[in-house]
DNA sequence: TTTCCCAAGCTTTTT
DNA sequence: GCTTGGGAAA
């Protein structure tokens, strides 16, 4: 063990006195977190406390008492808080933050393994897989042994990449896995045990990385080689966590990892927010942190700048529903404002009604569309209102809906980069050649067996016994890749010529649809623009995925920032003057599968707490008493477990009536909905509807 | 071996 | 409504 030396401040580099008033920006708690010295620190932070102000205050101190911003790693949860913390810092110090490292754990991750690969015995320009590509390896290797003909029901491949990945992540052995979450599958238990070895060879052997592989492969680094480890926690003088709560098993010991030359640890998060756990988080993380770091001074911020007193008296109450107790009771300075409000609606149409025009009277009020947010359990709960908003020409982003780079046409496309970096890529590859017309599976499986031998120009065709009914398609396709891959080639003009040759593969495939993908396709384009050199592109894709619904807001440049749809899990972390929850339902939120166990179902409590704590005004939770299933037709609903029987005066019923003679749904001018008006008994619905 | 067609099954949340 | 899997024709 080398024995630790502590270097006193060099006393001719003379303090510049701070910029910053601290101690006059923050109150006492913050103050005491921003300006801690050295060392583990904990805070525990309440919704709306001023958690990432804290953060960035935390930051600009470290940056003026002389830490170099390269030192200071900021992890996060996605990018978008990354680069939002960094850019307010960045107008705080003006720009001395810049240089601050800074995302999520699997990006900082990357950033190391790339550096380290052949430690691993990986090569340097290894693939990501993502969720998709991982169970379309293990669909390969299942077919491989045979398994897709088993007698008994054989896991399919999403289920058995969702096996692989919670077993990673939580650090348990799939018999653990199995017996808690699949028993229906623990009579495969060694077949599966010998499938996961296969899928562990195949990446390697391949030179693919998937997302857990990210975290746990630095782990691993870091053991088998401590001088790499103490090398990198050199670097990383300070280092800040974000949502600590969120972090699952494989990110706390990270998180130790690379704390392990300085011990300078500042972990924010709230327990009462822990929403991850269907990934591996444990909240228990947030509590062993004193333990797993002696000596930590730990901070409470209990002081909510957020919202007004009604909306956390709502929020108090449904975090007291919990089976678990927090010890949290957010109160706040900010005086007055409305109940929250619990608005059923006839069905879907009519909640899409109702938020479309609520959302027009607080614009007309001065209320600017992207400080309102519609929130929801899961994506498709948004359906009804994307059509009503289009329809009133209402501009909307969607955080949480379909992903760029999940299209099958871009995963086509990228499939085409991702071999011309790593040309030992074979999901790509296999995706590629299943693109040719008279190329399945088999002749995919024996090309790709052929391709991925060593040899000296994987892009050249040498003579093989080609079948006729593909050759020239095979021939067109290595044209190209050999194309964009001259060395000199910019990344725009690789996707250019990939694009190009793709096009009419796409027409052809896709022939349903392929006008909207083709307009994706210049998207993508225009990405690529951006995006520096090909392999940050792909990480980018990979770990940065973006929204297909914000690229269309972003080619509305002009127009005024759009209306937030977002789901609540896409929405941590971030506040809105005006909050509605829709699809507020039993079975919906809290979601059916969580209904059985009751740690999952308080973990859905906790979502309904995150989401009522976005808002700061206006609270409005809504409901569709009519759904339709695909199945069962239409049915009665019930509202949320979680709000169903909430006194009056914390959540106020409101009723929604039609205005006017009724009118046919489809006739329905956008306007004939009036206010709600109030008081009622929240279940009674105006006669007049078309029901 | 590929491709097409039909039936079955399932469907959350994210890096 | 969509993906996945199985079976049969080409």
């Amino acid at each position: 063990m080398a024995r630790r030396f502590v270097l006193k401040p060099d006393p001719s580099a003379a303090p510049s006195p701070l910029t910053l008033d601290y101690a006059g920006d923050l109150n006492p708690q913050q103050h005491a977190a921003a300006t801690a010295p050295g060392g583990p620190v904990l805070v525990v932070a309440g919704a709306g406390t001023g958690k990432t102000r804290t953060l960035i205050y935390r930051l600009a101190y470290l940056v003026e008492t002389g830490t170099p911003p390269e030192q200071i790693v900021l992890l996060t949860f996605t990018r978008r808080a990354a680069r939002e913390m960094l850019t307010r810092a960045a107008a705080l110090l003006d720009g001395r933050c810049s240089r601050v490292q800074g995302g999520t754990f699997h990006a900082f991750c990357l950033a190391i393994l790339r550096q380290h690969a052949p430690r691993l015995g990986l090569p340097a320009h290894f693939t990501i897989l993502d969720a998709a590509d991982a169970a379309d390896v293990l669909d390969v290797l299942r077919t491989a042994r045979g398994l897709h003909r088993a007698a008994r029901r054989f896991p399919r491949k999403r289920t058995l990449q969702a096996i692989f990945s919670a077993a990673t992540n939580r650090g348990l052995a799939l018999e653990e896995i199995l017996a808690e979450s699949y028993p229906q599958f623990e009579a495969y238990r060694d077949t599966l045990d010998a499938l996961q070895q296969d899928y562990a060879d195949y990446k390697q052997r391949h030179g693919l990385l998937d997302y857990d592989d990210l975290l746990h492969r630095t782990l691993t680094l870091f053991e088998r080689h401590p001088d790499v480890r103490d090398q990198v926690s050199a670097r990383c003088r300070h280092v800040l966590v974000d949502e600590y709560q969120d972090t699952n098993r494989l990110q706390a010991a990270l998180v130790t990892q690379f704390a392990h030359v300085h011990g300078n640890v500042m972990a924010v998060g709230d327990d009462a927010q822990s929403i991850y756990r269907f990934r591996g988080a444990d909240f228990r993380n947030i509590f062993a942190f004193p333990e797993r770091f002696p000596g930590t001074r730990v901070l409470k911020l209990e002081h909510n700048y957020r919202s007004t007193q009604p909306i956390l008296d709502l929020a108090n109450h449904v975090l007291g529903r919990a089976t678990r107790k927090y010890e949290k009771h957010l109160f706040t300075d900010v005086r007055g404002g409305e109940p929250p409000a619990l608005v059923p609606a006839p069905d879907a149409r009519y909640e899409a009604r109702f938020v479309a025009q609520v959302v027009l009277e607080l614009r007309e009020q001065g209320v600017p569309l992207r400080r309102i947010a519609v929130l929801f359990r899961s994506s498709a709960n948004a359906y009804e209102l994307e059509v009503e908003l289009n329809r009133r020409n209402i501009p909307f982003v969607k955080y949480g809906g379909l992903k760029l780079s999940e299209a099958a046409h871009i995963k086509d496309l990228v499939a085409h980069l991702r071999v011309l970096e790593n040309p030992q890529d074979a999901v790509a590859w296999n995706r590629i050649l299943q693109l040719l017309e008279g190329i399945g599976p088999k002749t995919a499986a024996d090309l790709i067996a052929w391709l991925t031998a060593a040899r000296d120009d994987p892009f050249r065709l040498e003579e093989r016994p080609f079948a006729p009914r593909y050759v020239e398609a095979l021939k067109a396709l290595f044209e190209t890749l050999r194309a964009a891959r001259q060395p000199g080639v910019p990344l725009p003009a690789q996707v250019e010529r990939l694009v190009a040759y793709y096009e009419p593969i796409c027409r052809r495939v896709y022939y349903e649809d392929y006008p909207r993908r083709l307009q994706d396709l210049e998207h993508f384009l225009a990405l690529a623009e951006h995006a520096g050199d090909r392999a940050a592109f792909l990480a980018s894709l990979a770990l940065d995925p973006v929204e297909l619904t914000a690229l269309e807001a972003e080619a509305r440049a002009d127009d005024e920032p759009p209306l937030v749809l977002s789901t609540i899990h896409s929405a941590k972390g971030l506040e809105f003057n005006t909050v509605f929850v829709i699809h507020a339902l039993d079975g919906v939120l809290p979601s059916g599968y969580a209904l059985k166990d009751p740690d999952a179902l308080d973990e859905e409590l906790r979502l309904l707490y995150v989401a009522v704590t976005r808002a700061e005004e206006r609270l409005f939770i809504t409901y569709p008493m009519l759904r339709y299933q695909r199945y069962q037709g239409e049915y009665l609903t019930r509202p949320s477990r979680f709000i169903d029987g909430v006194p009056e005066r914390l959540l106020e019923p409101w009723t929604l009536v039609e205005e006017g003679p009724p009118a046919l749904p489809d006739a329905a001018p956008p306007e004939a909905l009036p206010g709600a008006s109030d008081g009622t008994r929240g279940d009674e619905i105006d006669d007049g509807l078309p029901f």
